[in-house]
DNA sequence: ATGGCTGCGTAACTTATGTTACAGAACCCT
DNA sequence: AGGGTTCTGTAACATAAGTTACGCAGCCAT
C-alpha cells in the first residue's frame, strides 16, 4: 500500500479555493461548538474517537458504513483503484473535515464506493449512523455542515473532472505540486505516490519531473521536490 | 452549440442505480408534496416557472446563481468546455430531479462552475436563492431534498472520475449507449453529440462505433444508434 | 562499512487517443 | 428534383501517456 502525503488536498486551484470557509469558521474545525445542549449531550454520549499512528485502511469499496468520520487530526485519503492495481487519489479530508461520502452512504443506505485510509497520526470521531441521522434532524448546525461538506466535495470532483478533460499531465503535476507544498516550497512526498494521486504512474512522473528540472521549475531529492520556479509553474498551468 | 440527447443519465453503471429512490418516491418527483402549509404557501408565492421549447444556455460559468432549479419536464445538460473548444457533459438533471450545482452555490455564495442548458421541450421551476434557504431552514422535507441532491451528484462524479480512470473509451462508450439507449435498444443522437458526452472528438467515436458495427455489437444510422447485442456490449465494460 | 532496500533517472517501445483531411450518404427545403 | 446542409465513414498521421527494463544513488540496519 501506498504512503500518504503529510501535506493537504490538491486541485482547487480553479475556480474556488475551498478550503476559505473551513478554516476561517472555527466551529467548522470544531463542529460540536454550535450543537444545542441537548445535542452535545448525545453526541459525547454516542461518538467514537479512534486514533491510527500509521497509514490504516479504515474502510474497503462496497461496505456499508457504520458512520460519519470528523477528521480531527491528519488527514483522510479516499482513492480508488484501477483494474491494473494502481491508485487514483480521488481527494483529500483534513482536519475539521467530514468524510461525506460517509454521509453520503448513511443517509441513502449506499455502500461506499471507494477506499480510505488514514495518514500516519491522524485521529478521526465516527459519529454512529443512527446518531447522525438524529443530530441532523434536530440540529441545525448539523444540516449546515452536511450540506456544506457535501458541496465541498461537489466543487472538488468538479474541478477535478474538469482538469483532466482539460489539462495535460504535466498541467495536473504542476498544479498538484502548487498547491500541496509548504509555504517553502518543498514537498515531502515520493514519485510513486505523487503518480497515485494524479492516477498514473511513477515513470511518467519521473520523465515529467524532469522535463521540470531542465526547466529549471522544480529540483528533486529523494522522497522530496523543491519548488525553484513558482511563477513558471502556474504559467505552465494557465498560459 | 450541441444538440441534447433526448434520452437520460448515463455512467450509473458502477456500484449503485441512482435513479433508484429519485423513481420510487413520488415526492421526489413532487417535492412539494412533503411541505408543512405554511411552506407551501411561500413556494407558490415565490417561485417561477420557466419553459423552453429549444436547447437554451440558462446558465454561464462564473455567473452568480439566483435559485435553485428544480426540473418538472425534459431535462438539463451540465457540461464544460475543453480549452480547445469541446464540450464534455458533466451530468444530466432530470425531471424532479435539482440542479444541485445551483443549490451548492446558493449555500455557499459562490459562482456556478459550470454551463447548463436545457434540452428541447423543458420546463424548470426556479426557486430564488433566498426563498429556498428559508425553506432549508424550517421544512425538513427540504432539508431531505437537498442533501439528497448533493449524494446523488457526488456518487454521479465520483463514478465518472472512475470509469475516466478505469475505463478505456470504448468501454465508456459502450456505458453510455447501454445507460442510455431507450427500451428498445435505440439512441437516437448524433455522433458528435455522444463525443461531447464522453469528452472526445465525432471522427474518434465514428472509430469506435464501426468496431462496435464488426462485431455486430450495434448497427447506426444518421441521428440513431440501435443496440444489436447488449450482452455483448456489458462483456466489453466488464469482461 | 557493507549489504539490502527503497526511490530515482532514463531510454526504447507500445498503445490509445486526438487530428487532419476528405468523400459520400441522408435529410431538408423550396 | 436539385442544391445545400448536416451527418457519417475512413484513412493516414501526430502525440500523449503507459509499459518494460535496467542501472544507480541515497538511506538504513546490522
Amino acid at each position: 500500500m501506498n504512503d500518504m502525503l503529510s501535506c493537504g488536498m490538491h486541485s482547487e486551484a480553479g475556480f474556488l479555493k475551498v478550503e476559505a470557509f473551513t478554516m476561517a469558521r472555527p466551529e467548522a474545525i470544531n463542529p460540536l461548538a454550535d450543537l444545542s445542549p441537548q445535542g452535545r449531550a448525545l453526541l459525547m454520549a454516542g461518538r467514537i474517537e479512534r486514533a491510527f499512528d500509521k497509514p490504516t485502511a479504515v474502510i474497503h469499496k462496497g461496505q456499508p458504513v457504520s458512520g460519519a468520520y470528523l477528521v480531527t487530526h491528519g488527514q483522510l485519503r479516499v482513492f480508488t483503484y484501477t483494474p491494473q492495481g494502481s491508485e487514483a487519489t480521488l481527494y483529500f479530508i483534513r482536519p475539521g473535515e467530514t468524510c461525506v461520502l460517509a454521509l453520503n452512504c448513511l443517509f441513502n443506505d449506499l455502500r461506499y464506493p471507494a477506499w480510505v485510509e488514514t495518514a500516519a497520526d491522524t485521529r478521526v470521531e465516527i459519529i454512529p449512523g443512527a446518531l447522525y441521522r438524529q443530530l441532523f434532524m434536530r440540529e441545525p448546525a448539523v444540516q449546515n455542515l452536511t450540506v456544506k461538506a457535501l458541496s465541498t466535495l461537489v466543487f472538488r470532483l468538479m474541478d477535478e473532472l474538469e482538469q483532466i478533460h482539460a489539462c495535460n499531465l504535466d498541467q495536473r503535476l504542476a498544479n498538484f505540486l502548487l498547491s500541496n507544498a509548504s509555504d517553502e516550497g518543498v514537498l515531502l512526498t515520493t514519485q510513486q505516490a505523487l503518480a497515485g494521486h494524479l492516477g498514473t504512474t511513477r515513470e511518467v512522473i519521473a520523465r515529467l519531473m524532469q522535463g521540470f528540472v531542465t526547466q529549471g521549475l522544480v529540483a528533486t531529492g529523494r522522497g522530496r521536490v523543491t519548488i525553484v520556479d513558482a511563477a513558471g509553474l502556474s504559467r505552465l498551468v494557465e498560459p
